[in-house]
DNA sequence: CGAGTAATTGAGAAAATTCAAAGATGGTGG
DNA sequence: CCACCATCTTTGAATTTTCTCAATTACTCG
């Protein structure tokens, strides 16, 4: 299995449509976890359909989202530190996954020059994407954060050769609010806003992006 | 010079004593840069002494301190993924630092596979170490999230063999705020605060912490 | 020693949260 | 197929936390 879902992890460009013709790799269902922190590790994952979100739990039982991952993208890494998974990773709706067992990885990445680096390339993206979402926490009002998400959905669905200026966010509010450090009620307020604004059209879980400039504008990019 | 630095790579342990016996790589002055965005990737660094910052710039000009890199710590991975540095690093006191050239790192790495898996290791703990961050942010108090600081400085301070119960705060209050997403001001009351509540007492940059007990209930830990 | 920078403290303002209630949605079984 | 229940979402009002603006005090280093 792994060494169909090998390239995923090599090749970052035209995934989608093999996704949508193979479906290999554990199915989960909504609500599935993937693995849970504490799991001994033994494998990264690639998303190949669907959703999921990798989330944490703080000592207080809080749910931390720290990030959602869409196909083509890969899970997992945060495990390779201990042996064990320091994140759980759950299926927002109906997902199939690949399985890459590390130990093959880390095998063929002895072999092949190539697939070594890109490996690094993979955990170093990793780190810099966790480090915008530190930024955005940080620095940016809840306005900003959330016209932020729509735009990075909206750029991922580009690289996947989806619609720009329509949105589907199949996590809940509360997702989106736990991924942001918001609470779910401004998150819904802010939406509101946006759509009187005419920025966005609100329908539920589908978003259309109708004005990307002003919308590039609040983000503050 | 790569090569008596790369142990530090390799070992996590008992870097402290080595690192004040020998002096070697770039050294630098407080305020100086290691690196800055957008400058070609070539190496990984690895503090040896001193303190350094990693810094990204937001679109509209403040810093957001994603790091701060102690002794025995690494820095540079952000760089990887796209052959450029996504972060700058600056010297918050005179610090030295291991040049660690990448490409050496990699045909190392791809000799010894112990190496390989040495460094996917420290790329996972930057990853977690960043995602820990996230959910500081995103769901922590600004006493919460200063409580943490001092004890994850109190923590490392462990692990070189000094004091957990005394701090130096090398970096400024600006800094510290800029770290936590929070304003300096927010930070100086806070010390205030656990200064008079008999947590810590603070003199400037040192702090002692005298109730580790409540300093941790603080922090939820 | 003094100028410039860094840190503290206070008061008022703003952003987001909390608490509360109503409205919408979606999946399930009759 | 539709009604119903549980869950999710929206909206409102009051509160809280943190920020902003402002002034004072303490450091630091030429």
């Amino acid at each position: 299995m792994g060494s169909i879902c090998l390239p995923l992890a090599l090749e970052s460009h035209d995934i989608t449509q093999l996704d949508e013709i193979v479906q290999r790799g554990r199915p989960l269902q909504k609500g599935e976890y993937l693995y849970r922190k504490g799991e001994k590790f033994e494998s990264i994952w690639a998303v190949r359909s669907g959703l999921v979100k990798a989330i944490r739990v703080t000592s207080d039982g809080l749910e931390q989202v720290t990030g959602f991952y869409f196909p083509g993208e890969i899970v997992g890494m945060d495990g390779i530190g201990s042996e064990k998974y320091a994140a759980s990773v759950v299926a927002l709706e109906t997902s199939a996954v690949c399985e890459i067992p590390f130990h093959r990885l880390e095998e063929l990445s002895q072999r092949v020059p190539s697939m070594q680096r890109h490996f690094f390339k993979l955990m170093s993206q990793e780190i810099n994407s966790d480090q915008q979402l530190i930024t955005l926490l940080s620095k940016n009002t809840a306005e900003e954060k959330i016209a932020s998400l729509l735009l990075s959905i909206s750029a991922r669905n580009t690289r996947r050769n989806l619609s720009a200026v329509n949105v589907r966010l199949q996590m809940s509010r509360t997702d989106i609010s736990n991924f942001l450090g918001l609470t779910l009620e401004t998150v819904s307020r802010i939406f509101s806003r946006f759509n009187k604004q005419g920025l966005i059209a609100v329908d539920g879980k589908n978003v259309d992006l109708i004005d990307l400039e002003n919308l590039r504008a609040v983000a503050k990019f």
